[in-house]
DNA sequence: CGGTTGACTTTCG
DNA sequence: GCGAAAGCCAACC
């Protein structure tokens, strides 16, 4: 469907991932039709746009994208766990856990 | 309006 | 496993 900004696709690209799933920046970026541009979406997320399960997005190697010790990352890990995804020495399965657009 | 910055990814040594 | 470099582009100053 037609986007009104390229953010628009990216938050509703964050918002198909399923609950207890995660998904990595440059899949996002792909998924919502710019492939290349992971940079723009951890930047779109920084934004802090209304409503959005940020939470689910994580670096491609599974890590969080923020400093281990800030609050936004500490929140994020917490509501993760909260959804059954478990971290392993700050570090999530993505071969288990890692969103593949399948559905 | 030009330069710096950054919730990234990937490749190379 | 880690550091450096390059590619990407919107927001900020």
């Amino acid at each position: 469907m037609a986007v009104s900004s390229s953010y628009q696709a990216i938050y509703e690209a964050v918002a198909r991932v399923p609950r207890g799933r995660v998904a990595t920046y440059g899949d996002i970026a792909a998924v919502a039709g710019l492939p290349g541009r992971a940079r723009q979406v951890g930047y779109a997320l920084h934004r802090s746009p209304p409503g959005l399960p940020w939470h689910r997005i994580l670096r491609a190697d599974g890590r969080i994208a923020l400093p281990a010790d800030s609050t936004a990352a500490l929140t994020q890990r917490r509501r993760l766990e909260d959804e059954g995804v478990t971290f392993l020495g700050g570090r999530v399965d993505l071969d288990r856990y890692r969103w593949l657009q399948e559905s």
